[in-house]
DNA sequence: GCGACGTATAGAAGTATTTCGAAACGTCGA
DNA sequence: TCGACGTTTCGAAATACTTCTATACGTCGC
């Protein structure tokens, strides 16, 4: 995953109902656009955008079961997130403390 | 960290150039505002304005040195926050499905 | 104290986001 | 096929965010 792609999910969860709508949905495994919806005091054609704008970019998964859109949270993507997170944005070690021969990491490791 | 300051953190971080301003003051160990600056197309008063932001949720730290703001990255914080990002996210074990008393690691609690 | 420099604040313009009501779409049961 | 239900799309209004210029604040060297 790039930084802009990382970027684009903070985005997308950086949002307190939006956030809120993941733990929902986390917490009961899985649930219609409709069941969210009943969770918030929101209309529906806004969940469903608040849900599309999660689903773009892969926070949740969405499968069509007749009329119901069942979703669910892609918990592998939450991990990858949280993993390169601190990694992408960690000073970089200075090598030698000494300071100098070779002053801007290299990233490397 | 409750939920409301985990979202005021990702929202901070939330943002192509805020991102790129915490990789380039990671990179760099400490930076000045002006020296932050200088690695971005932005007026001095935007620059000075989205460090704000990050300082504001504690994702950068300030020392000021005379005139100068030296800043620096909060690495513990974005490890609590890489750390909690799954966690209050996670789909909760369903206690008994028929199959899986531990479905998935579980992380204690 | 003065002027120069680094940083912060104020106010305004342009843009994006959030939210709604109305309406369209697709699937189901009768 | 028809109407009901769940979901999505459309267009508009309110709000928030980003960025700018101008200006203020604080520190340094002289």
């Amino acid at each position: 995953m790039d930084d802009q792609k990382l970027v684009r999910v903070l985005k997308a969860l950086a949002d307190k109902g939006r956030f809120k709508m993941v733990q929902e949905i986390a917490a009961a495994g899985e649930l219609s656009c409709g069941q969210v919806g009943e969770r918030f005091d929101l209309t529906q054609p806004t969940i469903s955008h608040h849900l599309k704008i999660l689903a773009d970019v892969e926070v949740l998964l969405v499968r069509r079961e007749g009329q119901h859109a069942i979703i669910s949270v892609n918990e592998a993507l939450l991990d990858e997130v949280a993993a390169l997170l601190p990694r992408r944005l960690r000073t970089k070690p200075r090598a030698s403390p000494v300071r100098a021969r070779n002053r801007r990491g290299e990233d490397r490791a």
